[in-house]
DNA sequence: GATGAAAGTCAACAAGTGTTGACTTAATAT
DNA sequence: ATATTAAGTCAACACTTGTTGACTTTCATC
């Protein structure tokens, strides 16, 4: 039997570095540069390894980018306040610790590997638009949550993917105070 | 002396057909997974001749994504249709057939490529920042500039590399009238 | 037709990729 | 202690990558 002073066991913990070392990398490269043998080398262990656990590089990208965007129930949310809510659950999400890193991976990757932007449309698909149509069932509600992802995803991209100046420079408050607005008007306001 | 029935010489052919081959896959897969090969392949040609004529991948890269926004000037537009300007001179350029593909290289490439991602940074600051200071000088034209580029970029991103479904099949005039307000707020409106 | 340059072909290189299998070491159970 | 399994190491594989240099073909000029 094996020692259970750590909860943990020793395969436990290898595969968790090779996975948070995986994630590091992506983040930082995208999929097609971050090899192997550099996950394997952040991780401390010998490539073959990588391989071992996880069976091939697509199945351990396939991990690394697996989450849940755990989106507020906006059914509980003051009518007047949606937008406010979304981009403040937004910014949390991506300033987080753990997820944002992972959102990092996915929106690098998904602009070049098909299966990330696959990925991508269904997290829409099965999270965002049903987050949408609990609050309202006004009309085109999937063009509402298109114009809302498009803007989202595109303050992502300038600021943690591209770093474009102004936009890496704002403080969270003012981007809830400039976005908020413009959110609210995609989920109840005229199109 | 050559034979001038056709203006471009037969190595200004080469030229074009190589670097058209080169920004229809880096369009499509990315910076990484277009290899010269495959360029070559398209172009009809020998791998070498990439090579030869353009020096390097990277340099072929280089010169597959030049290219002006050609941003219009705002200051002869009319103060209320700023937005709407805006945005239809965007969509334009990414329906357009010539600059539309190299755009979405760009796109595609700056999420995984610095050099890319540079690129993108330079076209900000050198085309359309300057692009906002001339038709107003109320503060933080920066950050209004990040605004509204974040938006378009998302929209961008949405539409022609993650193909989002309901951000595809808007028509134009519908993206414009959600997209003009908005756009419109971020130019002159409050923060 | 001979000449010289331009254009194109071919095979190979060095380096790097994901992945595999045989082997050794370490930990557990009998 | 010994046998069994898990964990880790090592070298090599087959393949693809960008790039190069020697060679051959094309072709306008003398």
């Amino acid at each position: 039997m094996q020692n259970n002073k750590s909860k943990t066991s020793k395969s436990e913990r290898t595969t968790a570095a090779i996975l948070a070392a995986a994630q590091g990398l992506f983040a930082e490269v995208g999929y097609e540069r971050a090899t192997v043998r550099d996950i394997a080398a952040r991780a401390s262990i010998d490539p073959a390894m990588v391989i071992r656990y996880f069976g091939s590089k697509d199945v351990l990208f396939a991990r690394a980018i697996e989450f849940d965007l755990r989106l507020p129930n906006l059914a509980q949310t003051e009518l007047s306040r949606l937008g406010d809510t979304l981009i403040r659950h937004f910014l949390d999400l991506w300033e987080g610790p753990t997820s944002g890193g992972r959102l990092t991976i996915l929106l690098r990757a998904s602009a070049t590997n098909d299966e990330a932007a696959a990925k991508m449309r269904k997290m829409f698909a099965a999270q965002v638009l049903p987050m949408l149509a609990k609050i309202s069932d006004r009309g085109e509600m999937s063009v509402r949550a298109g114009l809302i992802s498009s803007h989202l995803m595109g303050i992502a991209l300038c600021r943690y993917v591209l770093k474009l100046p102004p936009v890496v420079s704002m403080k969270p408050e003012q981007i809830v105070s400039s976005i908020g607005p413009t959110l609210q008007r995609y989920i109840v306001g005229p199109l």
